[in-house]
RNA sequence: GCGAGAGUGGCGGAAUGGUAGACGCGAAGGUCUCAAACACCUUUGGUAGUAAUACUGUGUGAGUUCAAGUCUCAUCUCUCGCACCA
């Protein structure tokens, strides 16, 4: 019937040579920035899941640009990672070139699609034109002081005997080899995100975020107000400080627990008597992983400390202290007051080590469990008789801060960012180590500091980065000194690239900086981002970071960097079941394009169902869509030469109803509109060119080759991607007549068509005059009537 | 455990508090054909009825309302995110 790969690549041509999607940096028009989140180039190849997102952005976009905006919608490669490096380790060849390769594919798949996106701003972040610049922030970062090296745990395979990722050492054992995974010290990069936790939690009410990310964002970051408090070891001149929310509680406190890994276990070494017990629990907690350690329902585990008290200071008794590990070091103090009666672990604790609960919020029962609720305090001293948590907080931080014991304090979650990988295929960290003069950063005029071009970048053996072995690449000069100096040879983390590529976007080709001031005021904020609801939390929070640091340095215009962050929902196999070659159940986008072709396979992710939502793969459904494109070019075949629209009310309607769809992501009912359109147009025996225009029109960002060859076709007008938006007229999309509802009691039991002028008096004589109604209504009394205008009367009868 | 979201035909899914099931798929019957495929037409939540129509129906149970898939409360189930965070 029709050609559609040669449609497809015809059209595709045409806008290749046109530079029809290509933004520009100096329009009259308004800016609009659509971005999706750029893929990692795999060697798998395309995913039916980001044609999902990238065509629902891309009819975004393509809209807009009708619209009349000058639309940013780029795209390129977050390549640097584990994989790619996995990959060329596997086939001895380097990283870079299994990326090119990789990239291809996408690329020729991408384009297949008819994405419209502005290749000219195509880069990767393994570019050393790019990661100059992602070294030259970095370094910015370490300028002002928010860059420091610090001890931190790695996970360690003691077998393989190499750092590995959390992805590698899922579950605690190392995917490579099997054996658990402990952790092991190593001085890393760590950026100061945790400065930032307060402005990332506000600046989200600058943004439009979907709900559900900015709670995603609001958990991550964890804020938590309390107060630390003061307790001291009786006999010393030491103290433990813990941090708490409920200061009210302080009388219930009968123990305390420490982190194996607490500093005050040294200092007090020669004072607890059974020191070998809390060494032995020590090795024990470091050679379990984050995993077992916080593996829930796990019994809980402890050493007391013998001849060691501390004091309580709500009623100064003695109690005990603990060392568990079901206390983190990097929360709070890593230590806690323990409230056994009103908290579940405490509760287990106590239960398990014969330690004592008292009571101090009435309501529950304790003998059975942990009462978290609202009552009045008891047992509490000068609590007593206070009903409400807000109050006795308050009233115990103000009894304790008078005497210097506590401090009001608000804790989040989120820690700095730990910057270092030992891996090979990543930015290196553009630090040079000199014995004489410290860590001293690379000098911008010697940017970037590129990867070596080697064969071997195996893991070593000693937990460096492979880069450590490459002798030629680590010495070097210290740019301070001259002396002999080292570089550092710990890379930057995946999330690292991907934390700024929006702004690159605005000025992609800039060597001068990373993109021109112009540039950046011209774009400004990203005004609508799209991407997975796996990258909610963390991407999201580094981006958001990173972007209010450089405007805090006056690098950048916005402090937020996106407007709007939506998330799609995944496409699942036909099984219901998450897409994999296990399972066998991997639709191959490109299949689809050859088989059906680009615009059906569009159609068909746009009309699967709720963007926001996951959906199953369904090939009928596929096959539903192909055949309302193959309708709808059969359309020409009943063209008049007359003019005007054969169906006015339903095309201002169509208008109104895809044009609001489109806006809200609700591709889905914006497709049902047009094929309720299509449907009304077979009805009549012939329709105009602008009955078809219309249609077109509407389906062009959705399918946008096949409306293209038909406006062409049938000489309708200039290409679509160079025309207008239609609008619509309000009063237009009301018919003259509709089907008047009448009820009884709520029950429907008549319909008639009734004129859209009829006054309610009108329509409530024709509701009681339908033979029906009568039947109803005779001999009861009519209570009331509700007249709803344009629509109902519902008749309520005793 | 905490947080978010969702439960509607055989399936994917529609419904500013106002006709539940739009649109699509599938299925059944028909037209075309030697036949099939394609296409087109008709029907399609369930029960009863030739039909008009009636009853019933949005996880479950209450409630608010002239009117509830939609609002409120309770409850069950599922999905996702976070999780020994003091």
């Amino acid at each position: 019937m029709y050609d559609f790969k040669k449609i497809e690549n015809k059209w595709q041509q045409f806008w290749e040579n046109q530079k029809t999607f290509n933004a520009s940096n100096d329009s009259k028009k308004p800016k609009y920035y659509v971005l999706i989140e750029f893929p990692y180039p795999s060697g798998v190849g395309l995913h039916v899941g980001h044609v999902r997102s990238y065509t629902a952005l891309d009819a975004l976009a393509r809209k807009r640009r009708l619209e009349g905006y000058n639309v940013l919608f780029p795209i390129g490669w977050d390549a640097f990672g584990l994989p790619a490096e996995q990959y060329a380790i596997k086939n001895k060849i380097h990283p870079k070139d299994a990326v090119k390769e990789n990239i291809k594919t996408f690329k020729k798949q991408i384009q297949e699609l008819g994405i419209s996106f502005d290749w000219d701003r195509e880069f990767s972040t393994t570019d050393p034109e790019y990661y100059k610049w992602t070294q030259w922030q970095f370094l910015k970062f370490y300028e002002h002081g928010l860059a420091y090296k610090a001890k931190k745990d790695i996970n360690w395979c003691p077998n393989c005997k190499i750092g590995l990722s959390n992805e590698e050492s899922s579950g605690g054992v190392c995917e490579r080899c099997g054996s658990s995974v402990v952790q092991k010290e190593k001085e890393q990069w760590m950026l100061k995100m945790s400065e930032y936790a307060e402005p990332l939690l506000t600046g989200l009410d600058d943004t439009d975020f979907q709900e559900k990310i900015k709670t995603a964002q609001v958990n991550w970051i964890g804020k938590s107000v309390g107060a630390n408090i003061k307790f001291k070891i009786a006999d010393t001149d030491e103290n433990l400080i813990v941090f708490t929310t409920r200061p009210d509680t302080l009388y219930g406190v009968t123990f305390m627990v420490i982190s194996p890994e607490h500093p005050i276990l040294e200092t007090l070494k020669s004072k607890i008597k059974n020191y070998d017990e809390v060494v032995d629990y020590q090795k024990e907690s470091k050679n379990k992983t984050d995993f077992e350690r916080a593996e829930l329902n796990k019994e809980k585990t402890g050493v007391k400390l013998n001849g060691v008290y501390a004091i309580n200071p709500a009623n100064q008794q003695q109690i005990e202290i603990w060392v568990g590990d079901y206390v983190l070091m990097n929360y709070g103090t890593g230590a806690i007051m323990s409230v056994p009666a009103h908290d579940d672990r405490d509760y287990e604790f106590a239960k398990k080590f014969n330690i004592p609960i008292v009571e101090v919020i009435q309501g529950g029962d304790i003998t059975k469990e942990a009462y978290k609720g609202e009552g009045p305090l008891i047992n509490s001293g000068i609590l007593n008789g206070i009903n409400t948590k807000v109050e006795a907080i308050d009233t115990m931080v103000e009894y304790l801060e008078k005497q210097n014991l506590a401090v009001r304090q608000t804790n989040y979650k989120l820690q700095d960012w730990v910057f270092s990988r030992q891996r090979f295929w990543g930015e290196p960290i553009p630090m040079i180590h000199c014995d004489e003069c410290g860590w001293v950063p690379v000098p911008t005029t010697e940017l970037p500091v590129l990867l070596p071009d080697v064969v071997n970048y195996e893991p070593t053996d000693n937990g460096e980065s492979p880069l450590a072995a490459i002798e030629d690449w680590v010495a070097t000069t210290c740019p301070k000194c001259g002396g002999s100096a080292r570089r550092e040879t710990d890379t930057m983390p995946n999330w690292a690239g991907s934390s700024w590529y929006w702004l690159r976007y605005m000025d992609p080709h800039n060597n001068q900086t990373f993109a021109s001031k112009e540039a950046l005021n011209y774009w400004g904020q990203v005004d609508w981002y799209n991407g997975g609801m796996e990258h909610a939390t963390r991407h999201l929070l580094y981006a958001r970071f990173w972007n209010q640091f450089l405007h805090n340095i006056g690098l950048v215009p916005n402090s937020e960097p996106f407007k709007i962050r939506a998330a799609h929902g995944m496409i699942l196999g036909a099984n219901g079941e998450k897409m994999s070659k296990s399972k066998g159940n991997v639709i191959n986008p490109n299949d689809i394009v050859n088989e059906l072709g680009a615009d059906a396979l569009r159609t068909y992710e746009m009309f699967i169902g709720d963007y926001e939502k996951e959906a199953a793969w369904s090939t009928n459904g596929l096959k539903g869509c192909k055949r309302f494109l193959d309708r709808v070019w059969r359309l020409q075949e009943h063209i008049n030469d007359k003019s005007g629209y054969t169906l006015e009310g339903l095309v201002h309607k169509t208008i109104k109803k895809v044009t609001n769809d489109i806006e809200n992501m609700k591709y889905n009912t914006a497709i049902a509109a047009l094929m309720i359109l299509l449907n009304e147009y077979e009805k009549q025996d012939s329709i105009t060119k602008q009955d078809l225009l219309i249609l077109i029109t509407l389906l062009n960002p959705i399918a946008p080759h096949i409306t293209e060859e038909i406006n062409a076709l049938n000489n309708l007008g200039k290409p679509l991607c160079d025309s207008t938006w239609p609008t619509y007229d309000d009063s237009k999309t009301v018919a003259d007549e509709y089907e008047m509802i009448v009820q009884v009691n709520g029950k429907v039991r008549g319909k008639e068509i009734v004129s859209t002028s009829s006054s309610k008096e009108k329509m409530e004589e024709i509701a009681m005059n339908i033979e029906n109604v009568k039947r109803y209504i005779d001999g009861k009394e009519i209570v009331k009537i509700i007249t709803i205008p344009k629509k109902m009367v519902n008749i309520v009868i005793k």
